[in-house]
DNA sequence: AACCGTTACTAAATCGATTTATTGGCGCAA
DNA sequence: TTGCGCCAATAAATCGATTTAGTAACGGTT
């Protein structure tokens, strides 16, 4: 990555960057007051107790009248403060990012805050630069969504489904034992007990922990695990592609089954078509399952039975989770974990068995 | 909206802010010189000329020692520069705009920038607010993705499906005259003569141009457009349902016809729904072409055939062309329109006419 | 009359880097 | 020997708001 406006380089600077209406000392002028006074009026600063009531609503009526908006960047100077967190994703394009980012936002933009989002592409080394950049941004803390990020640098790190304990993150997960559980379960009362797997790509920060948790609840249920019936995602496009790959290496490993638990919707998506296109009917030979409940996942066909991630709202409680530490002292301790509820949507890609096949 | 950082509020200082390692000050006090030969030498100024080697050598070397890092906030302050845009969008979570912000990103980081994001879901009083307070940001120029939004404010804008002409604004639209064309030809070439279609929302930029485009291309090679074959979008909500609704007016409606053109792959994507529901099959009974090409465009069942516009490069060019008129004088002229090509995708969505239905 | 405490303000320092103006010393030409 | 120019650097002003430390004026007490 090439950086135009490093510590070391000359530049044009952009001709006449719009200046602010007026500023403090002008306003002041205008008044007949000094600025200082000016300032703890705006502010309504204890020390301006002493000013009577006319003088300020002279101040106000001014600065209403000449639209004054104090100067971000000065103020931001000064306070050390500048209102702005940074956002690190693997990928903006993709429905998972996309969705965290949209409840990270929302609520962000409510509290007056700013964000400055760097996408990845799960590049361990873009992802230390741009973690240096926000820094130098002086943003007041960091959301990692997907993305392995130490603290570190002194500042207060969220991660969206993070998972390793660590000193200055807090982690938001999904209650992966219970997903798998939901899943695991459900396909079970189907009668599916030859049941294919798709793992996450290995860089995904959910998928050791989801893996996991599904081979402890098949345990728990007394549903066998066969190595054969593994498929792992490979490689980082965000289209079903991946999947409809990985299923392909199902059906050519010749194990019969009659079940597939996918790591994600647009897996699964593939997945369905590598069926049809091996003339096996979902969900009539096939149940599939899906994870996250992204958009399409309802308007597939056949519609998507899923575990659903409230992702916006993960997105919502690691702004909210951040935007409090900032508030208390960085001494206080701050959650290390909160865990987020998965949930079963059931809808047609999912039957009861009829006969095993494959 | 609420903003709790707003001109006249108080509010504890985030305790202890993370401050940079070195400052200036100090790191000259270290080399036994003035902040102002480090800056001079540090930002390779002219006035660094009559500054010994060695002595540059020291002040690097000490730079590195320290990993100095100027501060970002007191350096945009005395250079009135940010390198940050804005960038408006109607949503965060659709395909579209996160398809452009991708791109729009990506060139933006690569050139040393970063930028504020503001989802407005189409509510012009947000709009406006987020756009004086991306100006109160002292954003350099800014990017509306699928949004209205005047120059004013002397800041530079590019719209990306934009279409309005105005000073200060560079509009970056596809040829929907292209687009129509390759869509309605390439139906007709299959036999169709009878087709629907489903027009944008009313708040969405592209829909009057290219429903224009349309008719203009319909005419042009004789097919009729009936009022009962054309439905609109209703709704904000970015999932498929608007398309089940639209297609099922449509079904309603007891016209009879053979192909959808649809505004989008996400409406067309509930409209292929619709039609399985009524029993009609895609493409035998009803053809149906989309619009944008999603990523899952390509795994529905059948795969869409749909009109792809480039958006990762519209937002690329967004950028490029944004930052250019940055480095320029903002007297010289900028451009008023740049258009990007369509593309036909032909997957399974459409087949030839058999025999007219519904 | 000296002193204290308000009231109503203002000057100046500060945040950290950049930039303009200035200084002291040295060599060399008039 | 005065003076010009060059070298090597620095002091001070600047960006714009905030904040600390004051100050002048006035009323009231002892």
């Amino acid at each position: 990555m090439t950086s135009k406006n490093g510590n070391s380089s000359r530049q044009k600077p952009a001709a006449q960057p719009a200046r602010s209406s007026v500023n403090l000392k002008e306003l002041a002028a205008h008044v007949g007051l000094s600025p200082t006074a000016l300032s703890l009026v705006l502010n309504d600063s204890p020390a301006a107790n002493s000013i009577p009531q006319e003088t300020k609503n002279r101040i106000f009526a001014a600065a209403k009248q000449f639209n004054y908006r104090p100067n971000y960047l000065a103020r931001s100077l000064r306070a050390q403060r500048t209102f702005t967190l940074g956002v690190l994703v693997p990928e903006l394009s993709d429905g998972y990012s996309a969705m965290v980012l949209s409840g990270i936002e929302e609520h962000l933009l409510k509290e007056g805050y700013f964000y400055l989002v760097a996408s990845h592409r799960h590049d361990l080394d873009l992802i230390e630069q741009y973690r240096k950049l926000l820094y130098e941004r002086q943003v007041e803390g960091l959301i990692a969504v997907d993305t392995p990020c130490e603290a570190g640098l002194h500042l207060p790190v969220v991660r969206v489904s993070g998972h390793i304990e660590m000193e200055g993150v807090t982690n938001i997960a999904l209650d992966h034992d219970r997903a798998a559980t939901l899943a695991l379960e459900y396909l079970l009362e189907l009668g599916h007990r030859q049941i294919a797997f798709i793992k996450g790509q290995v860089f995904s920060s959910d998928t050791e922990v989801r893996w996991e948790a599904i081979r402890e609840a098949a345990t728990r249920l007394d549903i066998a695990v066969r190595p054969r019936l593994v498929a792992q995602l490979e490689g980082n496009s965000p289209s079903p592609e991946l999947g409809y790959i990985a299923a392909k290496e199902l059906l050519a490993a010749g194990e019969p089954f009659t079940a597939l638990f996918a790591f994600n919707d647009v897996s699964a998506i593939g997945a369905v078509r590598a069926f049809h296109e091996a003339n096996y009917q979902v969900p009539e030979d096939i149940s599939v399952i899906g994870f996250d409940d992204v958009y399409s996942a309802a308007f597939q066909n056949p519609p998507l039975t899923t575990i659903r991630q409230p992702l916006k709202e993960m997105g919502k409680l690691a702004a909210e989770t951040l935007l409090g530490r900032l508030t208390n002292n960085p001494d206080t301790p701050h959650p290390m974990l909160l865990t987020v509820k998965p949930e079963l949507i059931v809808r047609r890609s999912t039957a009861p068995i009829k006969t095993p096949v494959a």
